[in-house]
DNA sequence: TATGAATGAGCTTTCATTCAT
DNA sequence: CATGAATGAAAGCTCATTCAT
């Protein structure tokens, strides 16, 4: 029990710290860029000495990788939630896009590492970040095979799922990168209210 | 006239030099992007000496802006070309779809330093950066202004001409991505096909 | 006495991690040299926590010299005994030579750090090393005074003492570098039987 | 005949940095060691801005071999021409003693960084050192064959070329320790006359 | 005593920019 | 105008040492 409570306590600490390392990486890579952010900078932010950085991630990379993947685990698992609690097209479709406005609204600073990340999707990928684009693709999977047969069971107009799925999927992240280059003028579910009313329009029979 | 004649062999030979180490800026930077670059590379991508691209540009950064504006400004051209030639909405619309997936299709260098830069726009911008954004709201807006009223004509829904240009500019971003991303497995027309008709489903009447 | 058997507990304990510790060190030290030998390597070797090293030692460098003294210590030790154990020049001679191919021999780790060590006795010394000198110095004293008035005796020319100590330590030393370096092909006693015969018929009147 | 003298002046200025930097680098790693030299302090000894050193040589660690194989490759190149001016073994012998004593009599700071890098010869050697090693035994092979074939011609009594040419390369490095040890209270000749006569009457018919 | 997380000085290396030629 | 050697600030990372538990 003393081992147990011990355990604990160490692993309370270890989790707060990387937490905080975590949050402050994320602010920072969120103002600055990768390039651009410096690991003194986040050490500072985080309120740790530089070489503490060091004994919870590998390097600065690892660092930024880390504030990616933790972002995308969060936003597939609500994504997976979501989908799950509702069953027309229709309204997975609201799902999908409420989902993915609100998630970037309540973390803008995740998003921009997110929005920016996907520039160098563009390159050749070393192995260590292939994780980004699988995680996308993943959410695209997501809502194309929430979308699967609908077309069969004559509930959409007669048009690929992937490809459709692909389409708002790029429109909502469209749509974050508007809302936050622009300032949103309008909420999230303003928002909502418009793509998916002329995305159905656009789907519907 | 023999100094004018030296003046013109003058800025033939600079402007000359000037697009040659454009061209070596646009390659080197769409292929490590902004921070991984180095002048030196651009300057033997260009076939000149390093000190010599100070000569015609202040910075590295100046050299790099100056790669996004010329892009910029050939793309805004082109549209402007294409849309004032036809006359519908849906003709303009796709007019302006196609313009886009083609120029980006040809020029993928500059495709890649356009999209990172979009990156920097969540950022605070230094004024220096401003056009960047100024030259992208110009591109929707003249395709705002090329749908404006139909909806008052009775040829589309009753939409807000900004809010649809916002759409579908988004929309054709996000797909060039796509295709530079996965590597285009459609042709340009074959993704226009697809897209406007999407579109112009959901914008019918 | 239950406090003197307490005590002796302690001992027992405290030198038995202190050992631990000082094998360790030898280990690391030999392996990668002062530099880049790292005392959390040292530690996990030894088995225990990077600060116990620091109970037991005062700093990295003072580790490094304990394991060069302990090592020296024992030479010396085995030194003296072997020369008490012989009488003529010659076999003095020859277990002067045989004691320290032997010593080395089964020390390869101690002998790569003392072997190390001497480049440092080039430098300026910091008070701390001067022991290293000394202890060499000591040995090359002890085999001058086993062979000290055999040249008056008439067993050998007449050279001095001193000198010829001195070249039969460096000799050895180059040795026993030489085995190390290249692999031993040769056992100690052939390497005895060799250099002493070389060195005899130099010395012999 | 403008373009030849540019390049003359160019390749002596660059020459002329690249001696300083040696010679700078010499000093420092004599006095320091290689873990405890700085790139800075070789720079400031140098006269010139730390990176400079870098547009001559890759790394710290290639400036510090360069040092060692500039100063192997002129020891070797001596040793070839004073061995090659004489014709009896002892003369030879004798030649090779000197030629060592002599050398690093007057280049004590690369002494220092020879003897010094002997000791990394006893670890598992990259590939970019194995020269250190393969420079030494060129030494040794350049003395034994000098004295082969002495035994057969009764020049000396029956013993292995290769393995007294070892004997004999140790023992003068060994000296050359002693004497940057101690401090030489005899001149380099007094040294050779005393190791010579040693060495053979112990080689000696 | 024993621990090992935390520290931060200090290191090597890179690279945008300058300027003498 | 063109060059490219020289510069030096700046950054990521390591690791001996400390100290609260």
């Amino acid at each position: 029990m003393s081992a147990a409570r011990q355990r604990t306590r160490h692993d309370v600490l270890s989790e707060f710290r990387s937490a905080e390392i975590m949050a402050a990486a994320r602010s920072v890579f969120a103002a600055k860029g990768f390039a651009d952010a410096t690991v003194d900078e986040i050490a500072q932010v985080a309120g740790v000495a530089k070489g503490t950085l060091y004994l919870y991630y590998r390097s600065k990379r690892a660092i930024y990788l880390a504030s990616v993947r933790s972002g995308l685990e969060q936003l597939l698992a609500r994504l997976r939630d979501e989908l799950a609690g509702v069953s027309t097209v229709k309204d997975r479709i609201r799902a999908f896009v409420r989902t993915r406005l609100t998630y970037f609204d309540e973390h803008r600073d995740f998003f921009r590492i997110y929005y920016s990340e996907f520039t160098n999707l563009l390159n050749v990928l070393p192995a260590s970040q292939r994780f980004v684009r699988e995680m996308y693709e993943q959410q695209i999977a997501m809502l194309a095979a929430a979308i699967d047969g609908a077309s069969d069971r004559g509930a959409m107009r007669p048009l690929d799922a992937g490809k459709v799925a692909l389409v708002i999927a790029e429109l909502t992240r469209g749509l974050n990168g508007e809302r936050a280059l622009r300032g949103s003028t309008r909420t999230v579910d303003e928002e909502v209210v418009f793509v998916v009313d002329l995305i159905w329009n656009g789907l519907e029979r």
